[in-house]
DNA sequence: GAGTGGTCTAGACCACTCA
DNA sequence: GAGTGGTCTAGACCACTCA
């Protein structure tokens, strides 16, 4: 178990309990070098993020149950509740009335196809495809190195492939991964997850997608791009640059997606 | 004060109290018209939504105390913390430690362009303005009624206006209203509210949007658009379309917007 | 100092799952 | 029936605001 102090402001202390404490219910930390006050419940989540991190439990898995926790910790199951509350609400955990709380995973989602936004203009989205053109080593430009918050020129890998939504190819996208994460990423390992990345990110890599950043532009669009979706070059084209995120905001994905919105649409729902 | 019958199927009850009950501790209806089973706090949550809807309290103004609303519906005040909280975290109420909770008003929020995600692509939007093109009457096509759930024809208000991000023009927009909820709505109106549209809404018809739903594609500029926009016929442009809602999923606008994104883009967060 | 929301505890019982 | 998360209460005290 990793080792942790907690700052219980609000606990009844004897004053004899107190010795070399400088503050007590305040807002100054209890010791120099301890971290600005936060109330327990939040201290609980941010143990329990680490054990994410660290991978003590890993996506699927169930964490230990509340009154184990409450144990664990000294507090109380409700202070516990709060903690995973807030993990569940920002989907780092998932949790099931009767049989436990769980570590989210992309592979037992509700939503089958993460993020993707792209659907038909009619009907829904019953089946995806992706089609792999090419995965090879690249150095990084500036620009991108610095969305990754990488050194210039680092190493990434670059994938290349389009998207069928309902076996008509409607999107293009180029993929960059630092070669660092991403260590030993060839093309079986691509097919052997299908077209869910984001799956085979956290169990092969054990890299957690959180949430994506999307920047949205029309543009005209150029030779390669127009031929893959089959459009006049020069027709508009719905450009997604996306950064996706893991645990503490690292960025770990760099995505440029071309859209044909021809016959489809992005969907988005704001608040 | 309305009338309501809270379920408690929780609470310590003599026998004698459940005369003419059927059920007790279970997931059926107390009677046989009462709504479906509930926990409490949600009962809560539907008759503080009830007050909302009818105005008792007002957008920017404060609601009770959770100690009187808890002795109001006789309930504790972690219940009506648990009420509040989620129509705090679905954005009708807003909470303030030591002041109250208030009603959430679009005149008094953090975000200054409510729903808005268009940004330049360098620097921040400091300043935003509408010139209004022009305000009038019209009948709704058989699309749009729909939308609005309203009768097809049904008669309407058609605001078109361009936006300027930072003195530049971006965006050039149609927005359709119901004139049935917006009687009396003229240029005056919108000019003395300047651009905050959802700012009126509210203040002076009492419709307050919660959320927006958001349908994007890259498109050609046609002839106006193109015109007002400052781009080549024929040059991408994206366009947006929105639903907005009020209370209980109401949809009370219909927004098209198109956007110039050579030097800005549509920003969105996913997650 | 009075009043507001925010945190924390302890304890009871309900709803659900699984063996 | 044992174990899980979900709801609800009562009560104490903290943090913040305003007069």
């Amino acid at each position: 178990m990793n080792s942790y102090v907690l700052y219980k402001t609000y606990v009844y202390m004897d004053v004899s309990d107190l010795k070399g404490v400088e503050s007590r219910g305040s807002m100054k930390p209890v010791t120099a070098n301890a971290p600005a006050y936060q109330p327990l419940y939040r201290q609980i989540k941010n143990l329990i993020t680490d054990s994410l991190v660290s991978g003590e439990w890993r996506p699927g898995e169930p964490i230990p149950s509340e009154l184990e926790l409450a144990s664990r910790f000294s507090v109380s199951q409700g202070t516990v509740r709060k903690a995973i509350a807030e993990l569940a609400e920002e989907n780092l955990l998932v949790r099931h009335q009767g049989k436990g709380t769980f570590v989210a995973s992309h592979a037992q989602e509700r939503s089958q196809f993460p993020y993707l936004s792209i659907v038909p203009d009619r009907g829904g989205l019953d089946d995806l495809s992706a089609q792999l053109i090419e995965l090879r080593r690249i150095k990084l430009d500036a620009a991108s190195s610095r969305r990754l918050n990488m050194a210039g020129g680092s190493s990434a890998i670059l994938i290349r492939r389009t998207l069928a939504l309902n076996g008509a190819i409607a999107i293009y996208e180029e993929i960059r991964l630092p070669a660092a994460i991403f260590k030993g990423l060839t093309e079986e390992t691509i097919e052997s997850f299908h077209c869910m990345l984001y799956s085979m990110y956290e169990t092969g890599f054990n890299q957690r997608i959180l949430y994506v950043r999307e920047d949205l532009r029309a543009e005209p669009a150029d030779g390669e791009v127009a031929e893959r979706l089959d459009l006049a070059p020069g027709a508009p084209v719905l450009v997604i640059d996306r950064v996706a995120c893991s645990y503490a905001d690292r960025p770990v994905e760099l995505r440029r997606s071309y859209c044909n919105t021809r016959e489809h649409h992005y969907r988005n729902r704001i608040v």
